[in-house]
DNA sequence: ACCTGAACACCGTTCAAGT
DNA sequence: ACCTGAACACCGTTCAAGT
């Protein structure tokens, strides 16, 4: 044993910044935002609190991370439409599927993206033309919007089954979130579709 | 000082669950929503932080009383648009005008939104045809994710002037983000214009 | 009806010190 | 380089008891 072995005898497993991440986004799926304490994530580490703050600057820092690691296959593949409009519903259809894969995933990446602690992936995909950018801000804001409303209508009704609604009026129980959904992204894509390029909008107070 | 007196001996002065709501308020916008807690409005109502608990059930239940309170304008008025896409742009700004009143007016809005407790205006104002939810869910998840990101991005550049990014791409400081917002604002109006009542909608992977 | 006092079970973060 | 130990300054909520 040297001081230059390259297997130095085996000293406690120490952890990476990624390794923090990974435990963040288990805890997240495990117990949701609200019980996801620095706390709770050292006590699975088999770590003090404190020593989180060596891997990370602080909390939001780490949500702000957990966020990029849910949002990185939100981009644009081989094959994908190359107009704007088409690709601008790929892009809200996957991140959609992106946030729902995750609990809370709508509420982390709300803040996150609202802190700019985390970069958009629309905006990153679909490019910086003045165009681009209005269709991105519609985009994003109204997928992390609607499932982050989603998101905490299955939560509620998962916990207490306090009265279903007005579930009644829908015909299919599972589609009908998606359909909504698709409809009103639809509805976007139209505006672009339509507006092309100059926008008229009367201002009303 | 009959027991019936109609103006008995002045008691400690007590409070009402408006005179709660109307505190949670002004702290709201005197030092925001992470610094709004329970015990520092118990102080500024001289009240022990229980007695809060008599009025409220609990903190999520006061902020959505508070997103009431701030919503409560968002309606429609005589000399509105009538036609559906008119209707919702009028709504939308005056909503997006309503949030931007109050200090982290967007988030607080946001979470009470999602997670049921506050009723949404623009969905009130348009009515439950299906178009109009669809309508509904567009406009309101757009503007109060937009007002969101708008609203950090301010108390960013006020706490610390830590390089305002590249805004001198923008030709205006002040109205940019107006621009933007009314923009796509316009793009989900030319949708509605556009759709009327069908909307085909391809899903991308 | 409205509130106090005291407690329970927690938080995020900092920082000297250890190895 | 990575972590411990201990502390600081807080949280939301409950509940018996007071007036």
């Amino acid at each position: 044993m040297s001081p230059r072995d390259p297997n130095p005898p085996t000293r406690a497993p120490r952890r990476t910044k990624d390794d923090v991440v990974d435990a963040a986004l288990r805890l997240l799926d495990g117990v949701g935002l609200p019980d996801l304490s620095m706390r709770r994530l050292a006590d699975g580490l088999g770590v003090q609190p404190s020593a989180l703050y060596w891997h990370v600057a602080s909390k939001q820092e780490l949500l702000a991370a957990v966020s990029g690691r849910i949002l990185a296959p939100v981009v644009l593949r081989p094959g994908d439409p190359a107009d704007l409009a088409g690709a601008a519903v790929t892009l809200g259809h996957r991140l959609h599927d992106r946030l729902l894969a995750h609990r809370d995933g709508a509420e982390v990446v709300s803040s996150s993206l609202a802190l700019g602690l985390a970069p958009s992936p629309v905006h990153d995909a679909l490019g910086d033309s003045a165009a681009a950018r209005v269709i991105a801000d519609a985009v994003t804001h109204y997928v992390v919007g609607f499932t982050f409303h989603e998101q905490q209508r299955r939560s509620a009704d998962a916990w207490g089954a306090a009265a279903p609604a007005v579930s009644l009026t829908a015909a299919s129980v599972e589609g009908t979130d998606d359909d909504g959904f698709a409809a009103a992204l639809g509805l976007i894509a139209a505006g672009i579709a339509r507006s092309a390029d100059g926008v008229a909008v009367a201002r009303g107070a």
